[in-house]
DNA sequence: TTTAAAATATGATATTTGTCATGTTATTCT
DNA sequence: AGAATAACATGACAAATATCATATTTTAAA
């Protein structure tokens, strides 16, 4: 297993403001994780005993709501950090993270954060800020499920996979997913993101090679509402 | 104006955790402030530079969505700290603050917590679990927000003030908001949130006087759907 | 490769929610 | 108190979205 002092992983998330000796000290006693598509990292209701630090492939933060429907959260990428609030707190986590495809994943105990946590302020006041962030997203991301429409949601999702996630060769969505997981981002039902994105395809904002979207008019998708 | 010290705020939040020397600089340079119903605090896109304290009122924190209407994110009550992401971030705020009644308030700049931010850990900690637990709120809203009805958000909303900001001594709920605040949490149009409100009085759930609401059927608001 | 299963697509229809109009009841101000 | 204003209420209708049914296509497995 590599060591996090030369892991890309440690360029993008709180883990840069560790010291090299933390970081050798965490990388003795990481372990190192494998996960095919589908696979579940954790479920809600479980207790996660530290952080995973996500080294490549795309994972989902979601929730079981009370209609038997999975509602995405978050989608974590390469660099990002599934479990930061186990540091914090105690309680049983309320999202569970499952694969999108082959995932690798570090797993840092909490144990071997925690004296960091204390003794080293920078790497705190990281933590301290991705959480801040985190809150900001999921409140804007509150008030346009509250305010916008089902239409609008999905150009948002697909600018923003195309914004942060990026394109293939091709100029596809690197992030490739199922009608039924943009139907769990975007809070509605799966026949209804089908249907929305054959209306997009036939109004020419995007086009579709299988499950692979390619956003032809981002502009004309900005505009949706 | 009263020290901190001896200000009941303490007890709620995270400023417990100062040392007494640190409350008593704290104490010197907050600055009290009383806030009138429907005054605002701060506003979106403001440079927020400390924390708010809530010692008495309710307040809303809300975001201006593109079709005019106000989203509430999260109500705050005595104890309540508002701003913390303000502490951790340099960015201009995304919520505005807004007195549903009147308030009374205490503001401690950023530049005297800062120093305990890094050199007490209790406190650091202390903060990162309240922001963990906002954060843990926002996200259910959000999936309820997604996959909830309007009238089971607003049983929901109806139940959740009861639980945690109980009733005045004939029962009715102690906040009282006007109709379109109550739109304005659970997401809907305010004919919409009258219009359930009127079937809840209808089918013996709640009763009102003016604009004061009594739960009368707990029991049946849980299972509306 | 053939077959079974899963994902996508689309129509028909029901339900939920929003919008506009209009009337009524409370509040506030003088 | 009386007028002005804001808040509440409700009907009628339109729009958005969900649900159910049923093809079609794609993917996975034998």
């Amino acid at each position: 297993m590599s060591k996090c002092q030369s892991c890309i992983i440690k360029e993008f998330n709180a883990l840069k403001s560790l010291t090299r000796d933390e970081l050798m000290r965490v990388s003795a006693c990481k372990t190192g994780k494998l996960y095919k598509k589908g696979e579940v990292i954790f479920e809600e209701g479980e207790t996660i005993n530290g952080v995973y630090c996500v080294k490549d492939g795309v994972c989902k933060l979601s929730k079981l709501s009370e209609n038997g429907k999975d509602q995405v959260v978050k989608l974590v990428v390469k660099g990002g950090l599934l479990g930061k609030r186990s540091l914090v707190s105690d309680q049983k986590t309320n999202l569970s993270a499952i694969a999108l495809n082959d995932m690798e994943m570090c797993f840092i105990p909490k144990s071997e954060i925690m004296s960091d946590l204390s003794k080293n302020p920078k790497f705190t006041m990281d933590v301290l800020k991705e959480m801040a962030n985190d809150l900001k997203d999921s409140d804007d991301s509150l008030v346009d499920m509250a305010q916008k429409s089902v239409k609008t949601r999905m150009a948002d999702i697909l600018l923003y996979i195309h914004d942060n996630f990026g394109t293939d060769d091709e100029g596809y969505l690197s992030i490739i997913l199922s009608r039924e997981d943009y139907a769990g981002i975007v809070g509605t039902a799966t026949e209804s993101a089908i249907r929305i994105l054959s209306q997009f395809k036939k109004e020419g904002y995007i086009s579709t090679k299988g499950k692979r979207i390619k956003i032809e008019d981002d502009k004309g998708l900005k505009w949706i509402e």
